[in-house]
DNA sequence: TCCATTCATGAAAGCGCTTTCTTTTGGCGC
DNA sequence: GCGCCAAAAGAAAGCGCTTTCATGAATGGA
């Protein structure tokens, strides 16, 4: 059952069992064509024999090249990045890439010391959520001369390399949609602003949509909430608090949505009927909700896949471009139907 | 707009600007108690206004400690794994210790290629999921050498160190309240057993807790599923082609329980008054279900956290004991009651 | 006052690889 | 059969740190 640890191989060892020097044990290994069929077949039975396994340190240190690519993203609590994550992942895995992982919790202190230690640590390329983030972190960027490409937000909103969809084009999709069904009066239940880029960007275009219908869109329109069930409730609640509802609600995604459903239920207000409720990612349980979720789909997996292979062409000064900005899709299912008649005004 | 990218300060220059050895930089910046205040003053001064960044190749290889801890879990897409992985990070940093993350999607080769990778890598330690893997994963383990935990399995599970609860003792728990309740007829909504003990586990758990109660538990009774809520909607459907369904349902999580609840509500059938139906996980949105999920509470958070905190004291020779196993929570809701009266029987 | 300790510092030897540079080998044309 | 050149293999010099080991200064006991 238990197994001697045998002492460690190092490549020096190979090279004597294979009858080769250490050179060609390298090469034999990272670069076979450089080594003839025969030397090459030699070495990888030493190495398979001996167990080697390369000493990464060592390895990154002479050819400086980690393998390793960072990503730091806010939280994994969100399967909108923890999915974008798992594609990343994937995506390194096949070529042969680590990943190193940290999460911020939204905080740039923290995400400027993660960054830090990845640079430490000598990561090859590295991915982060959003297009704004303080000048000290660009700076360390730019010193290190880290590749890095930006996530979440479309290429022109950063002067840096940058994947993702246009959030105020997100907004505006749903505002359209919602005045192409007749309402007049529509609340938004946001994210949290605080370093989030996304959110704001959602404002902005939540904003300028409404004027383009000539739709006022009052402060008290919009309420901010974090995505716990329970505080997305309470959000509703200090809508309702702040006067009479709006005919519509854009949630900031579809956990939000299925909160501000719960409420709405369990108040007796009727979706779609009374009040049409827009969410936006599309996760799964949005299809099978009662009724179905009306929502944005967002490519999270292809944000994950693109960023991975970007990274992966800078470093092997392959060419890349990145799209200008990812396709969003509006799914249109039950919760989203033209507002009650106006039987009284205001 | 552009900051010149600065030449990557190395630990000479930071001694030379500081007239002191790198050795006295070294241990100034690693060690600060081995040197005096004055010197030590300069040093962190120099290093600071050069702003140099250690090379961790260069410091792996010299130190033999890479300061970064590997995990493998079988995917992201699923909270379980995404929380746990979120607390063990968060511990990780606190500790300045970096994070490798790699997902397996329970496939145990991809598995074994990740944790060599990681191996190679150099990681100070390893967290993996499950106590039950392949030989060949436990000689690599050995002969590295390297440090690792296994989670989401009671301490008894395996013969190495491990962390989590007990599967077994979780399916008696709802066995026990669902038979206290009255069912006799129950049925299971596992998950894939491939490469996850832990539905095994459960399986075990259910079937001799039905044994206990002297209940029949024949295989048309159980039935198998992945996560997706359409696949978890099939499955209720055939199970009740195998025959008339049974009063209760034990579901493998909180996914499948809220899968099982829609298709129920969808055709008409009352939960709990004519099925009952216990989840797993106690999820956010469980106590937000109409009505209400009864589900079972597990640690996963803890589990991350003590991983860490276990691999970090093992690493620094400090002594630590793992619990036997964590604590599960039976959280009684509004989706479990006694099973409707028997007026036909069978 | 002198020697034995202790403590802070510096010099230098690696850590285990990759990669340049050099040497050797072998194929081929004449 | 000789010489030339390309390809293959080896020797050795680092990669940028940490950590012994050695040294010198400072302390204290006799």
């Amino acid at each position: 059952m238990t197994i001697k640890p045998r002492a460690k191989i190092r490549i020096e060892e190979v090279a004597r069992t294979a009858g080769v020097s250490a050179a060609t044990v390298s090469r034999a290994l990272n670069n076979p064509a450089l080594v003839s069929p025969q030397l090459r077949a030699k070495v990888e039975k030493a190495a398979k024999k001996l167990g080697y396994v390369a000493h990464g340190a060592a390895r990154a240190l002479a050819s400086r090249r980690s393998h390793a690519l960072g990503a730091v993203v806010p939280t994994l609590g969100n399967t909108i990045f923890s999915d974008a994550i798992g594609a990343f992942q994937r995506r390194l895995e096949a070529e042969n890439y680590t990943m190193l992982l940290a999460t911020s919790d939204y905080d740039e202190e923290v995400e400027y010391r993660n960054v830090r230690t990845m640079i430490e640590r000598g990561v090859d390329g590295l991915m982060l959520v959003g297009a704004t983030h303080g000048k000290a972190l660009y700076d360390l960027l730019e010193a290190s001369g880290v590749p890095f490409v930006q996530t979440w937000a479309p290429a022109k909103a950063s002067p840096y390399p940058t994947i993702g969809y246009d959030n105020t084009a997100l907004t505006r999709i749903v505002v359209d949609h919602l005045a192409g069904l007749g309402h007049r009066d529509i609340g938004m239940v946001a994210g949290l602003r605080r370093n989030n880029d996304r959110v704001r960007a959602r404002l902005v275009g939540m904003r300028a949509a409404m004027r383009r219908h000539r739709l006022p869109l009052p402060a008290s329109r919009i309420v901010f909430t974090d995505y716990r069930i329970d505080a997305v409730r309470a959000a509703f609640r200090e809508m309702q608090r702040r006067g009479p509802m709006p005919t519509a609600l854009v949630a900031n995604n579809d956990i939000v949505a299925l909160g501000l459903m719960l409420e709405a239920q369990s108040q007796g207000i009727r979706v779609p009927r009374q009040l049409s409720i827009v969410g936006v990612g599309d996760l799964e349980v949005a299809a099978h909700l009662h009724p179905p979720l009306t929502t944005i789909r967002t490519p999270k997996q292809t944000i994950g896949t693109l960023a991975a292979e970007y990274l992966l062409a800078r470093i092997h000064d392959r060419p890349v471009e990145l799209p200008a900005e990812l396709a969003l899709e509006l799914v249109l299912r039950g919760t989203t139907a033209p507002p009650p008649r106006k039987d009284k005004t205001v």
